[in-house]
DNA sequence: CGAGTAATTGAGTAAGGTCAATTCTTGTGG
DNA sequence: CCACAAGAATTGACCTTACTCAATTACTCG
């Protein structure tokens, strides 16, 4: 459930005296290019903090929202369903992701987010992310590209689940996983705490949990991974990277091109 | 191959004496509206047409391009691929589709684009583009959902692929046909010319192509669909829809709030 | 008419699912 | 600090779906 959302609007400083937003920026510049006014601009959106306790749907199917979810602490996922019920994650966002900026312009959703494990989040309204867009080209743009590299992770995991087998799946998944959080923690780039279940691990590998298991079994004793509690560590990373046929370009979580592009 | 370029710039007419561009700019209508002087400029972009011949790549994985391509005619597949090379099609685009328009803010293509029929083309320039989408927001904001719309189908497939079986996939892969087809002949919502084979439909299901032909022999003995020549006919429309547990408004092609609330 | 592609069909195999039981973890209350 | 309950991970036995390999039968287009 929602535990006591934080009213406070305006600028929302970390502990660290940041902007909640400031890894969120980060992620934009990345990608796009803006001038100092943009940036600033963006770090002064308003912000209504949220707490939410694992397995939450915090955002519902059909529903129609008017803000935006920016992930600042745990793990959320999207989540598509069969009318049978069974469920498939879609997406996965960590902290400094936006979960569904998109819904900006498709407010009637199409998804569910969820927490996958206890999360903190930052909600920014619609319009005053529409009018940010509507003021600068750059920021449309830059809005417009993050929903495209969204679209770009989303076709790699169906080309994962279309054409690769489980432990294809797995290594692949968890070489995505090591790039997207050595972003924060470019000191371990070969660990990070996995905080979702196997469960969950089945529910975005298209697998049952039981394989999940048994799969994860066979990438330990081939001496690829370790796991400790949550913690996981990539052994060889070349062989797993090998096995995945993973190749981080479609995170585009590098400068180029694009970024210079813009107008 | 190319079959000789069209190389005439500026509105290019049907037979029918229309822009080739207003099946594309009737699409957008649906989601997003849009003010007469703004349908002007869309339908004022400049226009290559090309031919491209059957199993054609015209845009190669991590090309970068400087024009987006409209299907007028044929079938396109989008493409994802395996370190191993086995193909995944990860969308299709149909008539009045734009194939990747979202190559206009991420030019070194993640994907490729393969004719899947013999199709016609109309390129648009990404300058172009850009340049519409910085003087007006309405348009920026146009592209946008389109792109989130693309993404959101993408989603759904792979729900399919992570969650239904053979049966249910290829029943919802052809009700979804049976709509988007239906957009450019609604008078026979229930057929529909099905351009591709079975190795191209098991490569959008995830499937091989003898598990495809097997699939389709099941429903056609079920007396849910027909095939005569590429003619399909849906027999049983609540039954198809039942087992693929479809549902059209993830396609967004029929007006709603979205489209209002554009600013 | 014939080549080449596409669709079918059969037989045997394997990856992954199902069902069910057992063992860890972890968080909680006393 | 310990006992317990609830959720997570693990493991075994057996089953089903979809794959592989291979051969045969349509189609389609010069």
């Amino acid at each position: 459930m929602w535990r006591s959302p934080d009213r406070t609007r305006g600028i929302i400083a970390l502990p660290s005296g940041r902007s909640v937003l400031q890894p969120w920026l980060q992620r934009l510049l990345l990608r796009s290019a803006l001038t100092e006014q943009e940036q600033c601009a963006l770090l002064e959106l308003p912000v209504t903090m949220a707490q939410v306790d694992v397995n939450r749907d915090f955002v519902k199917l059909g529903q129609v929202t008017d803000h935006a979810c920016l992930v600042v602490e745990g793990v959320v996922g999207r989540f598509g369903q069969t009318r049978k019920g069974d469920r498939q994650i879609t997406a996965l966002y960590l902290p400094g992701d936006m979960a569904d900026l998109h819904s900006v312009v498709l407010p009637r959703t199409d998804w569910a987010l969820q927490a996958l494990a206890a999360t903190t989040l930052a909600r920014i309204p619609h319009d005053a992310l529409s009018k940010a867009a509507e003021r600068s080209p750059a920021i449309a743009r830059a809005f417009w590209r993050d929903g495209v590299v969204d679209a770009s992770i989303i076709a790699r995991w169906h080309v994962s689940l279309g054409r690769r087998d489980a432990k294809e799946r797995m290594a692949h998944l968890l070489c995505e996983l090591a790039a997207r959080y050595a972003l924060q923690a470019p000191d371990t780039p070969d660990e990070f705490d996995l905080l979702i279940t196997q469960v969950q691990l089945a529910d975005i590998l298209g697998l049952t949990s039981v394989h999940v298991n048994r799969t994860i079994g066979t990438l330990r004793k081939d001496g690829l991974i370790m796991f400790s509690g949550r913690r996981v560590r990539i052994i060889d990373r070349k062989a797993l990277e090998a096995i995945a046929g993973f190749e981080r370009s479609y995170l585009h979580l590098e400068h180029h091109d694009a970024a210079r592009h813009q107008g």
